[in-house]
RNA sequence: CGGGGUGUAGCGCAGUUGGUAGCGCGCGUGGUUUGGGACCAUGAGGUCGCAGGUUCGAUCCCUGUCACCCCGACCA
């Protein structure tokens, strides 16, 4: 169904020759988001917020089964309360932007604009709690952040960027880490049930870790190109900025403790995934539960008599129970706005004109496969409803089997070399849990550690690099 | 931050051996069309990325700078 002879703003670039550049083409001719004046800023538009505003519900909804409350923090943090955790500055210091003036005054400590906010969280939270009874305290914010990033690219990687974080505290080490793993599948229904892509869960190695962290969870997805994305993660942080910032309560016994802390985040960098996941040639292709559109109503031959009539009656019905769009555009070909729409990743095309009006049906057509039915117009609502269901898992599906096509065993480091460079994807090898190790194989191939996966296999007795006894299963890949 | 590339109308590109610009697509209007990217007519869009320098004169030459893209190092 390529189109090979007109060279068309809405042309995209083949996603087998160049995904890079077919991903910014989507991304701008998709209407997602545009660039703006600012390096790294981007303006997102109305259709790419939709999706945000999809996965933003989905998940706020589910942050409140697990008794989580929003509330909001400043966006400037003093320097001293950003310096009060070592580990964490020394992480974020060389991507923090700062302000120094105030209107025309020099400030005289200048303010941080937040890259995260566990130490604004921590600081206001010491203040809050005194007592065992206060606790869980369980906050979350939705906001943006600025990390000052060298390279950028719309939604995977810029300096201001939507997110939500969520900072809790807890009586106990053992409760606390149990509400990051909580956290943690949140994230991972989020994408394998919203955005149908498949997620690898587990623990980031010492060197992958949050900075300040105790431990990072990651739920960790891969694109159509075989490389993988962190889609989503979360931390525990044990006493590391309770004892610093002072989070103390009175515990059962009268006893002064330092309490016990997580932090978990998701960004608009899901809406990246989503692309990445499951375009294709044509363009976007959204799963059903994300999409701002779910079936759009094309008319065929909007002159004549009853046609737009017809259609809008079939609309009205439909938008009662599916977000609809009708297409009354008189100034485009019915040809350009299938692809049109196919373009924007609309899961089903509703057909309807004079001949189907006169049997009483409408023809649906899939986004993912291409297949059109004939339905009966009192028979679509039904139809339609299965039909976005079925598109819903096939494309989890597909997604899947690129996972597991993309996905090899090493047991030597020329192996994971080897296996990168003729099926990039995840390598899952055996490792020995040192550093230097781990150093040497992204040296080496350019593949990170992704996660240790919890679903742990036992692959080999040794470590691919340095021989030694290895017990962990680790799964490397080349990242965005 | 290192290596490479590109900046001329919304997009894709020409062009001016230095004398302030044109094509295609898109867009507006009128009409004919409409089952896989329609056609005719007519019209509106540009301080040639930005700042200096050379020059009578710079979009063109020189210097700097910014932005974007690709490949590496860092991150969500």
């Amino acid at each position: 169904m390529s189109n090979n002879k007109n060279e068309y703003v809405k042309e995209i670039t083949n996603i087998e020759e160049d995904f890079a550049q077919w991903y910014t083409d989507v991304v701008l001719k998709a209407e997602l988001a545009d660039y703006t004046d600012v390096k790294g800023f981007i303006a997102i538009r109305p259709y790419g917020f939709a999706i945000w505003e999809n996965i933003k519900n989905y998940m706020d909804a589910e942050f409140k089964k697990a008794g989580v409350t929003n509330l909001y923090m400043p966006v400037l943090i003093p320097e001293s309360l950003l310096n009060k955790e070592e580990e964490h500055v020394e992480g974020f210091a060389p991507e923090v932007a700062w302000v120094t003036i105030g209107g025309e005054e020099e400030l005289e400590e200048k303010l941080c604009i937040r890259p995260t906010s566990e130490t604004m969280m921590s600081t206001m939270y010491s203040k809050w709690i005194s007592s065992w009874r206060d606790l869980p305290l369980l906050g979350n914010q939705w906001c943006s952040v600025l990390r000052w990033e060298k390279e950028t690219r719309p939604f995977l990687r810029s300096r201001e960027f939507l997110w939500q974080e969520g900072h809790t505290i807890h009586e106990t080490a053992e409760e606390a880490q149990k509400f990051t793993l909580r956290m943690l599948d949140v994230y991972a229904d989020v994408i394998e049930n919203l955005l149908a892509i498949p997620v690898l869960k587990g623990r980031k190695t010492e060197k992958e870790k949050f900075a300040g962290a105790e431990a990072t969870y990651t739920v960790e997805t891969l694109m159509h190109d075989g490389r993988a994305l962190q889609a989503g993660t979360s931390h525990y942080f044990g006493q590391n900025f309770s004892k610093p910032f002072s989070i103390k309560f009175q515990n059962r016994e009268g006893k002064e403790e330092y309490a016990y802390q997580t932090s978990w985040g998701a960004t608009t960098r899901l809406i990246g995934a989503v692309i990445m996941a499951h375009g294709d040639n044509r363009g976007l292709k959204l799963p059903p539960r994300v999409a701002p559109i779910q079936a759009v109503i094309v008319p065929i031959a909007i002159h004549k008599e009853g046609v737009i009539e017809k259609a809008q009656e079939l609309n009205e019905k439909l938008e009662k129970k599916f977000r609809m769009k009708i297409d009354l555009r008189d100034n485009y070909s019915t040809g350009f706005k299938f692809n049109d729409w196919e373009m924007r990743g609309v899961p089903v095309r509703i057909e309807i004109g004079p001949k189907d009006i006169e049997n009483g049906e409408a023809v649906l057509v899939r986004r993912d496969t291409s297949e059109k039915e004939v339905v009966k117009l009192d028979k679509i609502e039904e139809r339609l409803a299965e039909l976005l269901e079925e598109i819903q898992k096939n494309m989890y599906n597909e997604a899947a089997k690129i996972r597991e096509n993309r996905t090899t065993v090493a047991h030597t480091l020329d192996e994971i070399l080897k296996n990168l460079e003729e099926n990039q994807g995840y390598v899952k090898t055996m490792w020995c849990g040192n550093v230097e190790c781990e150093n040497k194989i992204k040296e080496v191939t350019g593949a990170h550690s992704r996660c240790i996966p919890f679903e742990q296999e036992h692959l080999a007795d040794t470590c691919p690099v340095c021989g030694k006894k290895a017990e962990k299963m680790v799964v490397w890949g080349r990242q965005y």
